[in-house]
DNA sequence: TTGTTAGATTATAATAATTACAATCTTGTA
DNA sequence: TACAAGATTGTAATTATTATAATCTAACAA
């Protein structure tokens, strides 16, 4: 629940930061901050997209949110927090759950010296819809 | 030999994407576009940074090249066509290769609908140099 | 060689995503 | 209710990348 989220956090209690939490709260379509924006400006107006981007950085370092860089350019973000993998359809551009067996590594751990402390696995293809009629593209 | 990579491709030989491809061959540091324009502008003065991008998109789309999203809002490219893991430093923000045994996945492959044609696994961490001394940071 | 031309390069402008800033506002607390 | 720390907002600035149009050159044939 947003609010109990907040005040984990420390965070003031805003209807900004609510409205974000709820929207996350236990969507799959890996918004990104500018489509959490459009989706929430029209029922808070003063929305501003400046906090979106900055109610997104604190639930990414408090570990409440996770950012996806699988499309150039652009993050987009996820609230659940177990690990999955994540596909990026090449033609409809969208990003989907995978649950894929993640791998045999526990984070954190230490590999060759090197501290892991988080991994990701993305996906590139095309998506189920996109398979049908004459959608297929060559690379 | 990057002027016959050229060739395979059916691209002209140019000082500046001779240049480029010789920068990238055999290179583990995964620079970012701007990294190789400024490695090369002093021995190329009238190089442009767009000629880096366009250079970097054909090797991309020919598959010479391959671009690690590994970083936000900046990518970097790799050279190297067999596949490994990549790690991001989150002290000094270097991109390492990590010999990790790749998924039981072979591409292309479908699962569960989705055709999966490539897929990159991302590490976050601290490097082995930066674990040395008082580096080590909370997260 | 030389001329031709498709394709490459360049400088620069434009775009897109994100971050910085400073003024204003609001929440949490006394 | 009054205050202060923190949050929000609008806007400017920054960064990475892409688009554009003028100029240049590699490849090829005469
Ligand atoms: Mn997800
Ligand atoms: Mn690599
Ligand atoms: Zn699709
Ligand atoms: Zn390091």
């Amino acid at each position: 629940m947003a609010k109990n989220t907040l005040k984990k956090l420390g965070l003031k209690l805003t209807p900004q930061r609510l409205a974000i939490l709820n929207l996350l709260e236990g969507n799959t379509k890996h918004p990104s901050a500018e489509d959490i924006y459009n989706k929430l400006k029209p029922q808070y107006p003063s929305l501003s997209l400046a906090t979106v981007y900055n109610t997104l950085e604190v639930l990414v370092k408090a570990g409440e949110v996770h950012e996806i860089r699988i499309k150039a350019g652009k993050r987009c973000f996820d609230p659940n927090p177990i690990p999955h993998g994540h596909f990026l359809c090449r033609i409809c551009e969208s990003v989907f759950d995978l649950d894929i067996k993640p791998l045999e590594i526990q984070t954190p751990c230490s590999i060759k010296g090197y501290l892991l402390e988080n991994y990701m696995i993305y996906f590139y293809g095309i998506c189920p819809e996109c398979q049908e009629g004459d959608n297929i593209k060559d690379r």
